[in-house]
RNA sequence: GCGCCCGUAGCUCAGCAGGACAGAGCAGCGGACUUCUAAUCCGCGGGUCGCAGGUUCGAAUCCUGCCGGGCGCGCCA
């Protein structure tokens, strides 16, 4: 299946033949768009584009390519403007478009898997408490680009990278000792207690622990008894992370532990390498990575004076094992708060012998928290935040995950609490859903499965039927464009389009009709619709309900 | 100060690998259900595309400089 629908293929490669004849010319790309309605189906700029090439004005280019234009497909070809080529299709090859796309079903847009497999890392939040509304831009995010990639032809794989034995984690552990020695009415030392989390789940952990374990863990030393607290906190804060994960419906392939590059040695061996080949260096008791050789502002430190490792050390030889496992790109999906990390981390990998463009970070940015209009102070050790999980009880899923990724990634999003449960009473998904479920309608009544609409009888298409079947042909280019831009609100957009040409449609015509020609082609229109509609809320994780 | 990102209708955002008149939803006003689901449709009002230059036959889209906002600039992750 390619990237654009069978009948623009068609109009290029005619152009391109065109040309061809009429003046010895050959194009690599031909560009073919899709102008407004009163244009026509399809338009092309060949002959604005290079007009200079063809050393003539514009329209004589237009009218001498229209001319030697061989295509039994169009109904009309005409020149207009400054030099566009407007086509209008014939009613019959819209007619076998349409059998194609039913032909394809679930298939449509859809690319079979080839080239360079890729690594795609989200989310990757360490297990120091519940994912937050913010977390959940990353997963809808990430699980609809992943989905997006694999329909377009791309061979993904997901990876959740994660750590728990940081520092974060030593405090985790802290927070939860304290309120857990509370539950007894003892105390636990603790070196900074201001630092410790404060959240409401941190005495759900202790409360756990307690019922587990009872008293055990207050009658050793606080230092014996603290590892296995961690464990039991970090395994609790994991499980509900990927709960919540199942719940907002992304998931993973793999999850990578920080711990095993350090008991792999892989740490070291990157070190290793550095410094045999005169990256690393040695300097006020550290050791420093030359990165400021290969594109950072500066030289990072890999290990510290007191002998441990900074994040970049572990980081990077966690993406030279990316490398190693065979992926040819690893996608990052990291906040808007890490930039900076891209340069110093593709600084490692180049002096790694990586290629440059191995590494792909995509930045989300911060969805900012407002409730009634005020921005929402978000602290997760203060215990400030809104949960992914209390999102999704008030919205739901659907609602949550299109409207996280109805905006781009790269834009601010602003969130606000107050009106959370009416934003999703008006939220656009509603409106692509009501489509669908208009459509299983229409086929209940009619006692027929769409599944199996196959013929589409030949006729004329009205204004509506040829505006919509533009739209549904649409699909693999929206898709194609989607993954190499690497975004996913090309979809939603896309979705509402569609759906607003077959709100139109069904307003103006009746599907169900005496006419049993005209009824069986709108049938396959309906049909073609509902299932292109199943394909694009599919690839945001969003159902596609038959009633509402 | 330096780097990255953003600045389009009252609000939330599309459009930005240059193209034909700048779009949608929400909010406001006015219409349309004896016919396949009105969570729908139709109409009206509403924009110096942050500002100023430049490139081009053509710029919201590309370049430069300003202005405004966000994030970062640790031997934290």
């Amino acid at each position: 299946m390619a990237s654009r629908s069978g009948l623009e293929e068609r109009v290029a490669g005619a152009l391109r033949d065109a040309v061809r004849d009429a003046y010895g010319i050959k194009l690599d790309g031909v560009h073919v768009e899709r102008p407004n309605h009163a244009h026509g189906d399809f338009a092309t700029n060949v002959a604005l584009a290079n007009a200079r090439a063809f050393r003539r004005n514009p329209r004589e280019v237009a009218q001498g390519i229209a001319e030697a234009l061989d295509a039994p497909f169009l109904e009309s070809v005409e020149v207009a403007g400054p030099g566009f080529i407007n086509f209008r299709l014939s009613p019959d090859a819209l007619g076998e478009e349409l059998e194609e796309l039913l032909m394809a079903r679930e298939g449509y847009g859809r690319r079979e898997l080839s080239g360079a497999p890729i690594l795609l890392e989200y989310v990757s939040v360490n297990p120091t408490g519940p994912m937050t509304v913010a977390h959940g831009r990353h997963a809808a995010y990430g699980d609809s680009l992943a989905r997006i990639l694999g329909a377009a032809g791309r061979k993904v794989s997901r990876e959740y990278y994660f750590n728990d034995g940081g520092n974060q984690i030593r405090l985790l552990g802290e927070s939860v000792a304290v309120r857990y020695a509370e539950l007894f009415d003892r105390e636990w030392p603790v070196p900074d207690a201001e630092s410790l989390y404060r959240g409401e789940y941190i005495r759900e952990i202790a409360e756990d622990l307690k019922e587990r374990d009872g008293d055990k863990h207050l009658l050793t030393s606080p230092e014996e008894a603290l590892p296995e607290i961690i464990a039991f906190a970090t395994d609790w804060c994991m499980a509900g992370i990927k709960e919540t994960i199942a719940r907002a419906r992304a998931s993973f392939d793999s999850y990578f532990n920080e711990k095993s590059l350090y008991e792999s040695g892989a740490i070291e061996e990157i070190i290793e390498k550095l410094k045999e080949d005169g990256h690393a260096y040695e300097s006020e008791g550290a050791l420093w990575l030359a990165s400021s050789r290969f594109g950072d502002d500066k030289d990072r430190v890999l290990i510290k004076s007191d002998g441990s490792y900074t994040y970049v050390a572990p980081d990077i030889a966690y993406h030279r094992d990316k490398w190693r496992r065979g992926f040819a790109t690893a996608v990052d999906i990291l906040g808007a708060d890490h930039v900076g990390f891209e340069a110093r981390l593709r600084a490692g990998l180049v002096a790694l012998g990586l290629p440059q463009d191995f590494l792909d970070v995509e930045l989300v940015r911060l969805v900012k928290l407002l409730r009634g209009g005020e921005q929402v102070k978000v602290s997760k050790r203060a215990g400030t935040f809104v949960t992914l999980d209390e999102l999704l009880d008030e919205v739901g899923v659907d609602a949550a995950r299109y409207f996280y990724v109805r905006s781009s990634h790269r834009t601010e999003m602003n969130f606000d609490l107050a009106v959370a449960v009416k934003q999703s009473d008006e939220n656009p998904v509603y409106y692509v859903q009501y489509a669908h479920a208009r459509i299983a309608s229409i086929f209940r009544r009619a006692g027929l499965n769409p599944a199996e609409i196959r013929d589409v009888p030949s006729g004329e298409f009205a204004h509506e039927e040829r505006a919509l079947l533009l739209e549904l042909f649409d699909l693999p280019r929206v898709i194609e464009g989607a993954a190499s831009r690497r975004e996913v609100h090309p979809l939603p957009t896309y979705l509402e389009t569609l759906a607003t040409r077959f709100h139109r449609f069904y307003t103006v015509h009746q599907v169900l009709v005496d006419d049993e020609e005209l009824r069986a082609r709108r049938l396959a229109l309906c049909a073609a619709t509902k299932n292109v509609l199943g394909i694009g809320l599919g690839l945001l994780g969003v159902e596609a309900p038959d009633r509402m």
